[in-house]
DNA sequence: AAGAAAAAAAAA
């Protein structure tokens, strides 16, 4: 027998004896990545991967088992062999006593991972091959990172200078030994290696890498078998390997050979009928399908744009087509969980006969019951899979952090996928698992300039790596659209297209197909079309007034607050005699999370789309801050509002007269109350709280200049010239800073805009910046791999820019112990104790974020409770025992809990 | 001194 399969590369969790040599875990790998390239990955996303590396397809089946074979050839080294007593006695009975303790005289005292050993040994053998040593080291780097950070080009130089910690002769003839049965196995020669490696080639292969050994990491598939020799071994790999791709979920779904036009694809919507956007597409797809595109969709909310974006995923997703399944990336949480409820309905609907991988992903996504309800294949009970009927299902193998965007279908925080460009460790696999499959990109005017800098790059690295892109948006700037697609351009390797001027509602094409490269317009329904709202402005001592007028005859409002205290006050403020308590709704973030949802509950059983459209409602008041503009699909008769910027304005108001039912007589239009900024001097005064923390003072600014010029009538599609609707001209207005202002401005309000401006310009470009400093470069730099995943030491890598918030849950402090006040069950908690998973959802159902600044500090220095330390959801969540409603353990703070307004936080 | 909404954080 071989000495190498004498040593260890993963020991068995139960019985100290047995171990699995590193020969072993070579071969396990380099079989699981064959059977990745031709059952389980998408067949387009391979030929890619060939192309770009100018090797045909055979040669890559022998190249890419090879390389990712190689990846644990650092464990042969005294480094990894004798890190701990279980592995070292193992090590020692072929090395010998002394060998250990050479090692233990002569290393440097920093271990070295066995990735970057890989690094350093693997390039010899390559170059024995005839490869050039920049390939080689290039190649030995991208399988040496393969636990998530690329090794650097320092660390493997002080690595080449530690001998001892790496070995020495005897060491290097079982390296050789290995490498020798892996070019055997694999049966790789000269004329399989690439001569050029593309950025993008880089992460897939990174991605193959690091995922093939994943699965072969696995010792339930891959069971720890000493003393066996090499020939006995590789009998039962294949057998092993499709049980594994099978059970993991890899492989098993297969998409349809065409699509279908829409009609039948979503014959399960009551009374489907195609919209034109819907149409449109389904026109443009047969020329774009071949070739990676992007499409921006920009209109409003219910012109079916997610069916429209389905459609897409379709025709790219054809078998033998451009991508494999699709990512449905959000803005939130809630609305990832909403689509995902909607996405199974249609892949149920299209494969019924089959069993669909379809994840949800997200930070909470376990909590979600329609998801948990879906994950089947628990490693524990994996003789039970051909029992679960067809349908979605979600393998539970794919469930772990970095694995669910591997999974051919998903919905989830577009976070998820900017971690991907971020330079976080195994970045590559994020980005891997979305190469290849259809992007969708939600609400993408939603983001601030440092998440926007990001999702700017995610198009460029997406376009390199082949993936469709939809990005949907309720409103764009022009400069925006620009940017977007000159980002994705940029990424298959052309300058950005010039685009036609083309009204809203419209569809951006970019492909590297040049004659498709357009920018149409589609028709919308005539209720959004024929929108028009007068709006008038008014003091907010008023609203009580108007309220109590507006609605006489029944009827409902909602009055939207900057602040939460306003929308509080406002709520306080509702005259009794007029609202009684039933008549009545505040909303806001900072209420325990299962009273938010209660609450939202209310709002959509009065101001919903079910409530009787053939009567007037019976009066009701909401009041709420901006939270309300987001996914819930209200209807007011009246609305109220504070000055915001103009794109969230357009928000809110498309909840003004939203559906088509009866309204109060005394209501005769859809009518905006705007709160007027007060003026301290001749300068508007937003307020110092709005403009600090809340929105940018030159964008109110802008708004309020714009909202002047307007003739009391927001009326988004109108045309006011022969090419430009009202909604485009207000939103460049506001957002492109080199149109001047429309009315006159004296030297002071003149200063006042011109430092606002120059304020906002100067965080807009150090936002940029921060986000360069964290995410990847561009394609076009050719990176190193050492590159993708290098960063600086204290580098921040988050997706949003946020002040820091706290987490906590309120328990009550009773005689019975302590309680969670809304739980139905009222039984203890004990947070001492392990939670069961239905404990988690209970506590975290009693969760609220606070954000004070000087609250947050004290709170976040607070222990974590005993029992939720190893617990992933509930580890930064503090617990905070009431007495008698009140927690008063920071000095000069008191939080309670208030039924009606929310939780309250007050300075002493 | 003042605070909207939104996300995330475990693999071999
Ligand atoms: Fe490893
Ligand atoms: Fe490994």
């Amino acid at each position: 027998m071989m000495d190498s399969l004498l040593l260890w590369a993963k020991l068995d969790k139960k019985n100290s004896e047995i171990y699995h040599p590193p020969l072993f875990h070579l071969i396990d790998t380099a079989t699981v990545t064959k059977a990745l390239l031709t059952k389980g990955l998408s067949p387009y996303l391979v030929s890619r991967l060939s192309e770009s590396l100018e090797i045909n397809h055979e040669s890559l089946l022998q190249f890419a088992p090879f390389l990712s074979g190689s990846h644990d050839l650092g464990k042969i080294a005294p480094d990894f062999q004798f890190q701990n007593d279980q592995g070292s006695e193992i090590a020692k009975k072929l090395m010998g006593e002394s060998s250990y303790s050479l090692w233990q005289k002569n290393r440097e005292r920093n271990k070295i991972l066995h990735g970057t050993i890989t690094a350093v040994t693997l390039p010899e053998y390559l170059e024995n091959f005839g490869l050039d040593s920049i390939i080689a080291e290039e190649l030995a780097v991208i399988t040496g990172g393969h636990h998530g950070i690329f090794p650097h080009p320092n660390d493997i130089k002080n690595a080449k200078y530690s001998k001892s910690n790496i070995g020495k002769k005897h060491w290097i003839k079982l390296r050789k030994e290995t490498v020798d049965e892996l070019v055997k196995y694999t049966k790789i020669e000269k004329k399989d290696f690439p001569t050029k490696l593309t950025p993008a080639s880089k992460i897939i292969l990174a991605g193959l890498i690091t995922l093939s050994d994943w699965i072969a990491s696995n010792q339930a598939w891959f069971r720890p078998c000493s003393n066996k020799p090499l020939e006995e071994y590789v009998k039962t790999i294949d057998e092993k390997v499709d049980k594994a791709l099978r059970e993991s979920g890899w492989i098993g779904w297969e998409s349809h050979d065409s699509t279908l036009p829409s009609k039948k694809l979503f014959n399960y919507i009551k009374e489907f009928e195609p919209r034109h956007l819907q149409e449109e597409i389904e026109k443009k797809m047969p020329e774009l399908q071949d070739k990676p595109f992007l499409l921006i969709i920009e209109g409003p909310t219910g012109e079916g744009k997610t069916e429209g974006s389905i459609i897409v995923a379709e025709w790219c997703g054809v078998s033998g087509g451009i991508a494999r399944g699709a990512y449905f990336a959000l803005p939130t949480q809630a609305t990832s969980n909403e689509l995902y409820k909607r996405i199974s309905q249609y892949l149920r609907n299209r494969y019924p006969l089959q069993k669909v991988p379809f994840h949800l992903v997200h930070s909470n996504a376990q909590l979600s019951d329609t998801f948990s309800e879906t994950i089947i294949c628990r490693l524990d009970q994996v003789y039970d899979e051909d029992k679960h009927p067809p349908g979605v299902i979600a393998n539970e193998w794919f469930t772990y952090r970095k694995r669910p965007l591997l999974s051919p279908w998903g919905t989830g925080t577009i976070d998820q996928a900017l971690m991907g460009i971020l330079r976080s460790k195994h970045n590559f696999v994020r980005l891997f698992g979305l190469a290849g499959k259809t992007v969708i990109l939600d609400e993408i005017h939603a983001y601030d300039a440092y998440t926007s800098t990001l999702i700017e790059w995610l198009l460029e690295w997406l376009a390199a790596l082949g993936s469709p892109v939809v990005a949907m948006s309720a409103t764009l700037s022009q400069k925006q659209r620009e940017t977007f697609v000159a980002a994705y351009s940029r990424g298959f390797g052309e300058s950005a297209p010039i685009l036609n001027q083309c009204p809203y509602p419209r569809l951006t094409i970019c492909s590297p197909k040049i004659e498709q490269n357009k920018v149409i317009s589609f028709n919308i329904s005539k209720l959004n079309a024929s929108r028009k709202i007068r709006f008038e402005w008014i003091d907010e001592a008023q609203i009580p007034q108007i309220l109590e007028n507006s609605l006489k005859q029944g009827g409902t409002a909602a009055i939207l607050r900057t602040q939460i205290a306003w929308a509080q006050q406002t709520y306080q403020d509702l005259i009794p005699s007029t609202f009684s308590k039933d008549e009545r709704i505040l909303l806001h973030s900072r209420f325990l999370h299962i009273d938010r949802k209660q609450q939202e509950k209310r709002c959509l059983a009065v101001y919903g789309k079910e409530v009787d459209k053939t009567k007037v409602r019976p009066r009701s008041a909401c009041a709420a801050t901006q939270i309300i503009e987001q996914s819930l699909d209200l209807d007011f008769d009246l609305m109220i509002s504070d000055l915001a910027p103009i794109d969230l304005l357009l928000q809110r108001i498309g909840r003004i007269w939203r559906h088509d039912r009866v309204r109060p007589t005394g209501i005769t239009e859809p009518l905006l109350y705007l709160i007027r900024p007060k003026f301290k001097d001749d300068l508007p005064d937003f307020d110092f709280i709005v403009e600090k923390f809340i929105y940018e003072r030159h964008l109110l600014l802008r708004t309020w200049d714009v909202l002047n010029s307007l003739d009391g009538y927001l009326e988004p599609f109108k045309f006011i010239d022969s090419k430009t609707r009202q909604i485009d001209y207000l939103i460049e207005q506001v957002y492109d800073f080199s149109h001047p202002p429309l009315a006159s401005l004296n030297s002071a309000t003149q200063d006042d805009w011109n430092s606002s401006q120059a304020k906002l310009e100067s965080q807009i470009i150090s936002e940029q910046r921060l986000a360069r400093n964290r995410n990847l470069p561009h394609v076009n730099q050719q990176p190193e791999a050492w590159e993708l995943t290098h960063r600086p030491e204290n580098a921040d890598l988050v997706t949003r820019l946020t002040p820091r918030t706290v987490t906590v849950v309120l328990a009550q402090e009773t005689a019975r112990g302590l309680i969670l006040p809304r739980s139905r069950s009222k039984r203890q908690i004990h947070p001492n104790r392990k939670p069961t998973k239905e404990e988690v959802k209970d506590i975290l159902d009693h969760s609220v974020n606070l954000t004070k600044r000087g609250l947050v500090d004290q709170l976040e220095a607070l222990p974590t409770e005993s029992g939720w330390i190893q617990n992933t959801l509930l580890r930064n969540v503090k617990l905070l025992r009431l007495q008698n409603g009140y927690y008063s353990e920071i000095p000069n703070w008191q939080i309670s809990l208030n039924d009606e307004l929310g939780v309250i936080t007050t300075q002493i």
